[in-house]
DNA sequence: GGGGTCAGTGTGACTTTATCACTGAACGGG
DNA sequence: CCCGTTCAGTGATAAAGTCACACTGACCCC
């Protein structure tokens, strides 16, 4: 009854952007379905995806913001058209009180979360550019629509150097590229 | 009742391991003081800190771990001596159930490591290495006794790049430096 | 359909950071 | 005092980031 009234299902579609960095928290959503791709962006302005969010998951960020009241660190656009339960404060705080079920997904996303992070970090800490692109590229459906500057975002790096290791990539036969496309030959 | 008998009060001293990368969760600790120092270590071999956790922070790594029955991606030290509560996992589930207070804690130690590697990502992925340095070394109090390797770890680089910018430093008369030691004297 | 506009791409020049290899200096224990 | 070990310094080279600017394909519009 409270649960009917308060919680509303809402869909976004694609290139929506959930929130950006410095904005207050507006609700709690609770992916239903599609991709929601997270970035962040650093005062040098360059940007980096830091995670995505899926079927299942919470949105960790706006749980934060939402109980201590600070703005977003990051920004959130939806990458495939979703769904989303928009759950308010005091639905969230009896969820948690009276579901061990909700408790657990919680808990599960945080821990989603962190462990993207985490690996984030080593890779872009430790990891080589050209084989950090090349896993990209093996990860996704040949041809691949995407500008040099996106794949700049998604590695936390400058498009230069995606132009560059692709040219080189071109140059060893592994990749054909043309404006905005990319086709993976051999990898 | 039960709390008496099933949690566990315990002291660690400084430079204690508390677990290490691939171990499996002996139980879930709830920081009561003292400092501990969170580092990954890539398959490089380089490592990085990736956060501390401090007094009333619960180890988020091992609520996933104690969930998931994974191993921990990270390792864990002790820097200055602590005392933490090593909650069972059924003693866990009850105080998420009953305890508005303790579930708040919890969340707010998940806050503060997303938070944390959210910073951390940005500052490894755009921020100039002499920049992090002299900040790193304007936090601390001088003298600062430390080898170049830890400040490496630290900022998640390599020893002789920590070497040459204190001794750009030095040259610029900001630093004194002598073996596991760094005045620094004017920044 | 020629010209203008603009996002996307290519590239040279240079700086910063990472890596490798090696040297020497400082320290600590027998 | 000698010796082994840890710590620090440095040259050479490669990878990555930055800055500046040229080029080009796609699209629009008269």
């Amino acid at each position: 009854m409270e649960a009917l009234e308060s919680i509303q299902v809402m869909r976004f579609p694609r290139d929506k952007v959930l929130f950006r960095a410095g904005e207050h928290c507006q609700g709690l959503p609770l992916m239903l379905s599609g991709s929601v791709k997270v970035q962040m962006t650093g005062v040098s302005g360059n940007s980096i995806v830091l995670y995505r969010m899926a079927a299942d998951d919470i949105c960790t960020l706006s749980i934060g913001c939402l109980m201590t009241g600070h703005g977003y660190r990051a920004e959130a656009f939806v990458e495939e058209e979703s769904e989303a339960a928009m759950v308010p404060r005091g639905l969230f705080d009896r969820l948690m009180d009276q579901s061990a079920d909700f408790r657990l997904g919680i808990m599960e996303s945080y821990g989603r979360r962190l462990d993207d992070l985490m690996l984030l970090v080593e890779e872009v800490a430790f990891r080589r550019m050209d084989e950090r692109l090349e896993e990209w590229l093996q990860a996704r459906r040949s041809p691949i629509h995407i500008t040099h500057q996106e794949i700049g975002v998604e590695l936390g790096t400058a498009r230069e150097v995606v132009s560059r290791l692709l040219k080189e990539l071109e140059r060893k036969g592994r990749v054909k590229l043309s404006r905005g496309r990319i086709d993976v030959t051999g990898l």
